[in-house]
RNA sequence: GGCGCCGUAGCCAAGUGGUAAGGCAGAGGUCUGCAAAACCUCCACCCCCGGUUCGAAUCCGGGCGGCGCCUCCA
């Protein structure tokens, strides 16, 4: 199966195919940076970032733009709340989301432009656009005339006509159609602002991303990405600015995901219990398990989350944690160590049928759209057939049969590499503290062991149950006991 | 009102024409002194009503219900 992808602008699922053969630039919006970031803001840059690592196993080569709006409106309200300068919050909130990306392995963004380090390109727009009759000067503003551009309303699939009539009318408007918006705006005494032919200002709201995008990628580059309440206005204007000032066809495949809702709710800003810090949040829960939680249905699906669906899905993360500990007991070998291939190969491995079987319908899962949630469900399958061939397995097995079982979780490292997940895993061992803390462990384990031995079975059972107490987790098995300490949840 | 999305087990969720992946929870079992882990088994009249078809969760029509966007929310 090759892959398809569904395009907004036709509102189909369509073959994918490059503009320039073996490259993909894909352009995603990132935050505006006035505010810390919470859950809703890592959507994205989750979902792309997975859609990066597939189109590079594929063999394309690709640039990833992330963009980050640091000046805007919101940011100078915020700023003068927090008496502050619009530099410094925007520096301060875009370190947080750094630390976001970082935490949840968001590694594969290749540029993250700021809109204020492109006010030269931003102003070569509006004047291009004013030159091209798109775009007027009125009052120290510039403005899209939307009347200019018949294809305005092609993304998001609504009536110019209709447009117009919905619009905000303000009384004090310089505008000559309603539906028009500003491409630069005459600034305030106090507010951020550059020279421009129009008199002092700053950037519109749409406008950065079309400089930055056409900027790094070209005119016409292949992904545009972001949240599905960006279609209108944010990319429908992006979309139609960039396509009247260079003539050429800007996205070709505008992607859009689902937005997420807390326990039913949407996630806004009147709605103060619906944020939840990431920072918090990754303070709770395991990183692997908001990705997972991200990546369990279709991008395009909205989310719903809290503390009872994040704590299942850590549970279930568990499953691969156990398997990764036996296979280390197995083989001696990390599974976050293992080499596994990071290009599609369609010649197989020494893995079992059934492995092939499992990597196959993840393949075309992820083949059809990004469909992670069916992805994902592969990966639990294949988790299941290595714990089965574990269970009758030990370190002395023929090697034909501990070749079969590496392969099979070299398989999974492979896939699960694709999702972002299991790339950093606590080391279990070590987990509760030093050498020492082996030690000691190893100590314990022995005493309980000759308790065990003889019949000793309340004190054996009360150092394990206050052992729990304490997080580390004993497992007794026919070759001994083993210790780990219970990641949070 | 306009443009869309969605409704699959207690919960989450894949599946878009051939008779229902997976996860969590639950039940039974194997193993175990017990527990845990792991494995095995079980657990779905696919919102309702019509229609098309040899055959529909999947296509069409009509309901009912939930949700998003409609000028600065990722």
């Amino acid at each position: 199966m090759a892959l398809r992808v569904y395009n907004t602008l036709t509102r189909t699922k369509e073959p994918f195919q490059t503009v320039a053969p073996g490259k993909v630039g894909m352009y995603v919006c990132g935050p505006t940076v006035y505010s810390n970031s919470h859950i809703g803001h890592m959507v994205g840059p989750v979902i792309f970032d997975t859609v990066k690592r597939y189109l590079a196993y594929l063999g394309y080569k690709v640039s990833w733009v992330v963009n980050i709006t640091d000046v805007d409106d919101k940011l100078i309200v915020q700023a003068q709340k927090d008496g502050t300068t619009v530099k410094d919050l925007a520096e301060r909130v875009t370190a947080d989301y750094l630390d976001c990306l970082k935490a949840l392995n968001v590694t594969g963004i290749d540029h993250m432009p700021r809109a204020t380090e492109h006010i030269g390109d931003i102003i070569a727009i509006n004047q291009g656009l004013i030159d091209k009759g798109f775009a007027y000067a009125s009052g120290g503003d510039v403005y899209f005339d939307v009347s200019k551009a018949d294809s305005y309303g092609k993304l998001s699939h609504r009536d110019p006509e209709e447009l117009q009539a919905g619009a905000r009318i303000e009384p004090s408007s310089l505008k000559r159609n309603p539906g028009d918006f500003a491409l630069w705006k005459a600034s305030k005494p106090g507010e951020p602002s550059w020279e421009s032919p129009w008199g002092p200002g700053r950037p519109g709201w749409h406008i950065e991303c079309s400089a930055m995008s056409l900027k790094i990628l070209g005119q016409h580059f292949d992904i545009h990405g972001g949240g599905l309440d960006l279609v209108f206005p944010h990319h429908e204007n992006e979309l139609v600015q960039s396509e009247s000032f260079t003539g050429v066809p800007f996205a070709s495949y505008w992607m859009h995901n689902g937005l997420l809702t807390r326990e039913g709710r949407k996630i806004s800003k009147s709605d103060p219990d619906t944020i939840v810090l990431m920072a918090d949040l990754l303070g709770e829960y395991e990183p692997d398990a908001i990705r997972l939680l991200l990546l369990s249905s279709h991008y395009r699906r909205p989310i719903d989350y809290g503390p009872t669906r994040l704590a299942e899905i850590a549970r279930s993360l568990q499953t691969f944690h156990h398997a990764f500990d036996r296979f280390e007991e197995l083989t001696g070998e990390r599974f976050d160590a293992l080499e596994a291939p990071t290009r599609r190969h369609d010649r197989e491995g020494d893995e079992s049928a059934e492995v092939k079987e499992h990597r196959r319908g993840f393949l075309d899962a992820m083949d059809d759209d990004f469909n992670t949630g069916g992805a994902v469900g592969e990966l639990f399958e294949i988790v299941r057939i290595l714990n089965r061939t574990a269970a009758g397995l030990t370190p002395d097995s023929p090697s034909h049969e501990l070749i079969e079982y590496r392969a099979g979780m070299t398989a999974l490292k492979e896939l699960s590499n694709l999702l972002g997940l299991f790339g950093k895993l606590p080391d279990k061992k070590q987990a509760g503290g030093d050498a020492l803390t082996g030690d000691l462990m190893s100590l314990l384990i022995e005493l309980r062991a000759r308790l065990r031995k003889e019949k000793h079975y309340a004190l054996a059972d009360e150092i394990r149950n206050r052992l729990t107490g304490l997080g580390v987790v004993l497992e007794d098995g026919p070759e001994g006991t083993r210790w780990r300490v219970e990641p949070k949840r």
